[in-house]
DNA sequence: CTTTAGCACTCCGTTTGTTCGAGTGCTAAT
DNA sequence: ATTAGCACTCGAACAAACGGAGTGCTAAAG
C-alpha cells in the first residue's frame, strides 16, 4: 500500500523531531509546530501509520517513535541530503592535510576525523591488501630461527609479520632471497603471488622453495588475522546519547565494537558498495542492534579497496552523516592517489 | 601517633570487607563477622580512625569508608600477599605460550592476560627502543620522495616509520645506506646513534650526510611520540563496578585511559621501580582521581626497558594484582629473554 | 580504666500516594 | 473529510511515610 502525500509529509516531521530530539513526539507538539492540519487530524493519520507498522508507540499515551521500516523508508526515499557548510568541509579537508604520511596514518586520521564530526563512532578499514599488487618485500632477520617480514605494495601500504626461517639461513641469503622475490612478483596481485608456482622458479630460490612457500603462505594468511586491520576512534561518543545512559547497553555496546574481527568482516563486506545504509536489526551483530551503520567504500585506481563508517543510534542524522561520507571519500581517494604519483 | 594493635585489626577488616562489597561497613556488621570486640567497642576505635584520617563517613548514620590514607598503608604494611592458585598461574603462563611471534604480540597478549584475569583495565607499555641497540636498519622505498624506515633492535622490537627522502635517491642506494647504517651502528645504543657525528664517516654515508643525519634524527624523535607505544586493554571492564554506573564517571574514564601519550608517560616514569602502587589523587591524570594504578616494571638483559599495569578503583584488591603483576613480571622476563637466545 | 549493653537519634533508600502534563481515541459538529 | 471537544491513560516528578543500618553517648559491668 502507497502512501499519500500528507501521510508521509507526517512522517517526516516525526522522524526529523525524533532525530533531534530522541523522545517520542504527539500530535499536538506536531500540529503547534508548523504543520498545517490539526492535531486530531495527525492523530488518525498516525494511528494507520502505526497500523502499518512506520510508527511505534512506547506505551499508550505517549507519542510514537519512528520504527525501522520507517528509518528505512527515510533513507531510501524521503531524506534530502544536507549539504556541509565551508567550515565543516574546511576542518574536514583539514584532517587530510596533516598527516600526509603514510596510507596508515591517513586512514588513522580518517577514523579520527569522522568521529570527531560526527560526534558518533567512526571505523575504517585498512585496505584490504589482496587486490593490491606487490611492489617490495622485505626480509629483516630477527633472531636465529626468525625473521620480520615486510611487505609494500603499490597503495604504498606497508605490512609487518614476524615469520619463521630455517636457522641456516644468514642475514645475506635472506636479503637475497628477499631481492628475489620482489623481482619475481613485482606487480603480481598480493592474492595471487602465494597460488603461483614456486618451484618452476630458478635460481636462488628454488634451493630454498620449502621455505619460500610456507613464507609467501604465512603472508597472505596473517594479513586477513590481523587484528590491526581496522582502526576505530570515539567509541566513547556513543555515551553522549540517552540511548546510552544505561551503563549495561553502553558496555554491550562497546564490547561489540571492539571485536574488530567482527568490524574488519562488516566493513569487507561494505566495501563493494559505494554507500550502505544498514539499520537496526539489519546488523548482523549482536550488540548493533539498537544502531544504524553508514558505511561508504574508498577506491585505489579504480578498484575499491576497502571502506569505511559510521555507528550511530538508529536515530542518528542520516543525511548530515551520508555527506560527511561523501565528503571524505573523494578527500581519500585523492590523498590516496597522491602516494601513487609515479605510475 | 601509632595505631595500636587493635586498631589496625579493625582497619584491616574495613579494608577488606570494603574491596569487596564496595559499600560502607559498620560497626555491627564487622563484631558480627568474626570480630571478638563488641560493636560498641568497634564503634569507638572506628571514630579514633576517622579523626586520624584513615576513615570517612559518606554521611552521618553510615558506616566507615576507608580514606587514601588507609590504602596506604594497607598497602604498605598491612596487606599480606595473595598467592595464586595453580589454576590461575597456569592460566597466565598459557598467554605467554601461545603467541611467541615478535615482541609486540607478546606485550599486547600480555594487556590481554591482564586485563581478563584481573577484571581491571591493562597497560603495557612497549619497551624503550632509545636504551636498546641498533641491529639492523632498513629502508624500503614506498614512494617517490617516501620510504619506509625499519628499525630492528636487539630486543626484537621493531619499528616502521615513514620519512621523506631526496627525489633522487633510488631502491639500490637506499639498499646500500641501510647496509652503511646498520653496519657502523649496529650495537649501539638507540639513544646515542644520532647524537654520533655523521660527517665523520667515509664512503656511501658522507655522500648523503644531510639525508642521513635527517634521518637519524626522525627515528629518534618519532619513537617518542608514536601513539602505538601503548597498549591497553579491557578499558570496558571498569564499567563492572558500582563506581562506575554513572555514564559520565565512566567517560571520563575511558577518555583518560585513552590519552596513550599520558599513559606512556606515566608508564616511563614507572618503568624504574620494580612495583609501584599509585592511589587515587596521588595520580597526575585527572581522570583517575577515583582509581589506583599499580604497576611493575620488565627488563631485558638485566635493564629495565618498559612497564605494564593494572588501573582499577581505588579499592581494587592491591594483594591480588600485585600477585599478577609479579607473576606476569617473570613470565615476560623469561619470554622476552628467550628472545635474544643469540648472544 | 576498659569494655559493653542500651537507647535515642539520624539519615538514606524505598515504597506509596498524588499531582500534572502530554498524549490518545472516540464522537459529534462543521 | 476535517476538526473541536472530551474523557481517559500513563509516566515523570515530587512529597510523605517507613524501615533499616548505623551512630554517639551514657551508664553499668568487668
Amino acid at each position: 500500500m502507497e502512501l499519500d502525500q500528507r501521510k508521509l509529509q507526517i512522517l517526516r516531521a516525526i522522524v526529523d523531531e525524533y532525530i533531534l530530539s530522541a523522545s517520542p513526539v504527539g500530535s499536538k507538539a506536531l500540529s503547534r509546530g508548523g504543520m498545517k492540519w490539526s492535531s486530531a487530524t495527525i492523530r488518525n493519520e498516525m494511528a494507520d501509520l502505526e497500523t502499518l507498522g512506520y510508527l511505534a508507540q512506547p506505551h499508550t499515551s505517549a507519542g510514537r517513535i519512528p520504527s525501522e521500516k520507517a528509518y528505512r523508508l527515510y533513507v531510501d526515499q524521503m531524506m534530502q541530503r544536507a549539504h556541509l557548510s565551508d567550515e565543516e568541509s574546511k576542518l574536514l579537508y583539514g584532517y587530510f592535510r596533516e598527516h600526509v604520511h603514510g596510507v596508515d596514518a591517513v586512514l588513522r586520521s580518517t577514523a579520527k576525523a569522522l568521529s570527531e564530526i560526527t560526534h558518533y563512532t567512526a571505523v575504517v578499514m585498512m585496505p584490504d591488501i589482496g587486490v593490491n599488487r606487490l611492489r617490495h618485500l622485505q626480509l629483516i632477520p630477527l633472531t636465529i630461527g626468525k625473521a620480520l617480514a615486510v611487505v609494500v605494495t603499490d597503495a604504498g601500504v606497508s605490512q609487518n609479520t614476524v615469520i619463521d626461517i630455517p636457522e641456516d639461513i644468514g642475514p645475506e641469503e635472506l636479503d637475497r632471497i628477499s631481492k628475489a622475490i620482489t623481482a619475481r612478483f613485482s606487480d603480481c596481485r598480493m592474492s595471487t603471488v602465494s597460488s603461483k608456482l614456486v618451484r618452476e622458479l630458478g635460481g636462488e630460490l628454488s634451493a630454498r622453495a620449502d621455505f619460500v612457500e610456507s613464507l609467501l603462505a604465512r603472508l597472505c594468511e596473517s594479513q586477513s588475522s590481523d587484528r590491526r586491520m581496522v582502526e576505530l576512534s570515539g567509541a566513547t561518543n556513543m555515551l553522549e546519547y540517552p540511548e546510552y545512559s544505561d551503563v549495561n547497553k553502553a558496555k554491550t555496546f562497546l564490547a561489540t565494537v571492539e571485536q574488530k574481527d567482527d568490524m574488519y568482516r562488516m566493513l569487507k563486506k561494505a566495501s563493494n558498495m559505494e554507500f550502505t545504509v544498514t539499520i537496526g536489526s539489519e546488523n548482523e551483530q549482536e550488540g548493533f542492534q539498537d544502531c544504524s551503520v553508514v558505511t561508504a567504500s574508498y577506491r585505489v585506481n579504480g578498484t575499491p579497496v576497502g571502506s569505511f563508517g559510521v555507528i550511530g543510534p538508529t536515530r542518528m542524522d542520516y543525511a548530515r552523516v551520508l555527506s560527511i561520507l561523501k565528503n571524505v571519500q573523494t578527500n581519500l581517494g585523492t590523498v590516496l592517489q597522491s602516494f601513487l604519483k609515479e605510475e
